[in-house]
RNA sequence: GCGAAAAUAGCUCAGUGGUAGAGCACGACCUUGCCAAGGUCGGGGUCGCGGGUUCGAAUCCCGUUUUUCGCUCCA
């Protein structure tokens, strides 16, 4: 099957089967915004608790925080999200390309400029020694033409610049006939700007209020309280801080179903070390990260690193932990060396200092920061495909075979452990299998359903990935055994209803996978 | 954002200018009972939305929204 394919089932599957809805989709949706249905958000939570729990639980140095999704202003400035995400940006309509409107602008005075000194140049050649350049400059009819033009450019730009008039801008580009580097052609879209980060305001009245933002990352409600939390907590370094949220991105092109979505939920840890220690816990996280993917049996060789050559302003080393989703190898997670980026930033626009003491070694410093960043919706997103199985299975008495529709899901992560199905709608058998209901919903998620044929059933819970299934029989009246089906061999055995505890409880519990973990 | 394609019942789709359809799914009842396939009855759609052309539009045209694919960035 071809693997367009493949990510279509998916996506039908993830609606079909109550995983995931598109936003308002009564009103014709929301652009990139997704729901998580009935069965999504308990895979969802299983995710999260995964995650927190691998992180907080096993180690000793890593606790956990919930910032706000809102903060000052300030903050955005310090981590260069403002400026970075704030550039005027035009298209040509040929190449397809995207450029900044502002530095094509000063590429085009740049070039003017060039003339200039080369007529400079040129002169300075000819006159030698005698040669008064300022004079030169105020007297030349070539120069005085070009720094005319690249003045009258300049002050357009900067007008436009303060007056935040985009089409100024383009009509500059326009004016000026710049062309595209690329395809030489002037046919240029309008100028756009592009704010990744959402903005709306605090404060009720209209003078009183603020702009402030939806964060579009959580880490820096992180980095503003890491000397809360090492303090209250006595950390010492290296240590951990987690956290688990919802930040907000005004994608400009946001597509793939829930891989890139405009607000989407992370799961990010900083982890606080010694200045020139951060190779050496960035290479830990790494084997660290990739054991936890790896532990969830979807097959080792979907996921791998790739590492980033080209580095961001904040970052000495970062990989990013790929998996092989339907439309090839994407990122799950990113592993980034931010050394004292972060917290230097804070530390210069809140006039706090950001430092923290070793004893050990008797120095103040501000500490290197190693992040793991991992998207929660990214992780569904392939967990998903690599749990959707399509399986062929053979006739019988004469019939075709047919298709069955499974999701892999790891035990631990799966929506419903277990359904709880009276093979007939009577006789009392419903009444039994709800008693069994009772007996373990205080332990683990179960479904009774009694609708349809006990294949029909069956084959529903393949579809949302239940790893057991048990049915209530006549004989179960008589003797309290049922049939006990798992999900990936169809296999059933026939177990007595105590048992049926000791056989799926510790199979399903989060503790099955994090004791993999260590 | 640019280019391409698509949108009809919960799902998969048929319907190409003349009364809105099928299969599956869903609900009720009967029947059967261990791997989606019995029977009867029933609910559900102003054909994504807004305009236009026409006596008449799901169908033709324009716009718009959403989705998918390619270009680009990222969790």
């Amino acid at each position: 099957m071809a693997q367009e394919d493949v990510f279509k089932k998916l996506v039908a599957h993830c609606k079909e089967y109550g995983f995931v809805f598109q936003s308002s989709e009564i009103y014709d949706g929301l652009g990139a915004v997704y729901d998580y249905g009935q069965n999504g958000v308990e895979l969802k939570n299983n995710i999260k608790k995964y995650w927190w729990d691998s992180m907080v639980l096993l180690h000793e140095n890593v606790v956990g925080l919930d910032s706000a999704i809102f903060m000052h202003p300030t903050i955005w400035k310090a981590s260069g999200h403002v400026d970075a995400f704030n550039d005027p940006l035009i298209d040509n309509k040929e190449s397809k390309k995207r450029y900044r409107a502002d530095v094509l602008i000063e590429e085009l005075m740049a070039k003017f400029e060039a003339k200039i000194s080369k007529e400079v140049e040129k002169a300075k050649k000819r006159f030698g020694d005698s040669f008064d350049e300022a004079q030169f400059r105020e007297t030349n009819p070539r120069v005085q033409a070009n720094q005319a033009k690249r003045d009258e450019i300049h002050n357009r730009f900067v007008k436009a610049l303060n007056d935040n008039d985009l089409q100024e801008l383009k009509q500059i580009i326009v004016d000026y006939e710049v062309v595209c580097p690329i395809s030489g052609s002037k046919n240029w879209t309008d100028v756009r700007q592009f704010n990744l980060m959402f903005a709306t305001e605090m404060g009720s009245t209209a003078e009183g209020a603020s702009k402030i933002y939806l964060r579009p990352e959580t880490a820096q409600g992180i980095f503003v309280n890491f000397l809360n939390v090492q303090k209250t907590g006595r950390m010492k370094i290296p240590f951990g801080i987690a956290q688990i949220g919802k930040a907000f991105r005004n994608e400009i092109v946001a597509r793939q179903f829930i891989f890139r979505m405009r607000e989407f939920e992370q799961m990010e840890m900083q982890f606080f070390v010694r200045p020139g220690e951060e190779m050496k816990w960035f290479e830990y996280w790494k084997a660290i990260r990739m054991k936890w993917h790896q532990t969830l049996d979807m097959g080792k060789e979907k996921y791998r690193f790739h590492d980033h050559d080209k580095l961001a302003h904040y970052a000495n080393a970062a990989t990013d932990v790929e998996f092989e989703m339907p439309f090839g190898f994407k990122e799950v997670e990113g592993i980034h060396s931010r050394t004292d980026f972060d917290l230097s930033q804070h530390q210069e626009f809140s006039g706090k200092k950001m430092q923290y003491f070793d004893p050990e070694i008797n120095e103040n410093y501000v500490p290197y920061v190693i992040e793991t960043s991992i998207g929660v919706d990214r992780m569904f997103l392939s967990i998903l495909a690599g749990a959707y199985t399509e399986e062929e299975l053979p006739g019988k008495d004469g019939k075709p075979g047919e298709t069955r529709v499974l999701l892999k899901l790891p035990s631990a992560l799966a929506p419903i452990k277990l359904a709880v199905l009276p093979l007939v709608k009577k006789d009392g058998l419903p009444e039994k299998a709800l008693e069994i209901v009772d007996q373990f919903k205080f332990d683990f998620n179960c479904r009774y359903d009694e609708k349809d044929s006990i294949g029909k059933r069956y084959r529903r819970q393949d579809a949302i990935g239940t790893p057991y299934c048990i049915t209530i029989d006549h004989e179960t009246m008589e003797n309290d055994t049922v049939t006990i089906r798992y999900r990936d061999t169809m296999e059933q055995e026939r177990v007595k209803i105590g048992d049926l505890y000791s056989i799926i409880a510790e199979k399903v519990s989060m503790k099955s996978l994090l004791k993999k973990l260590v």
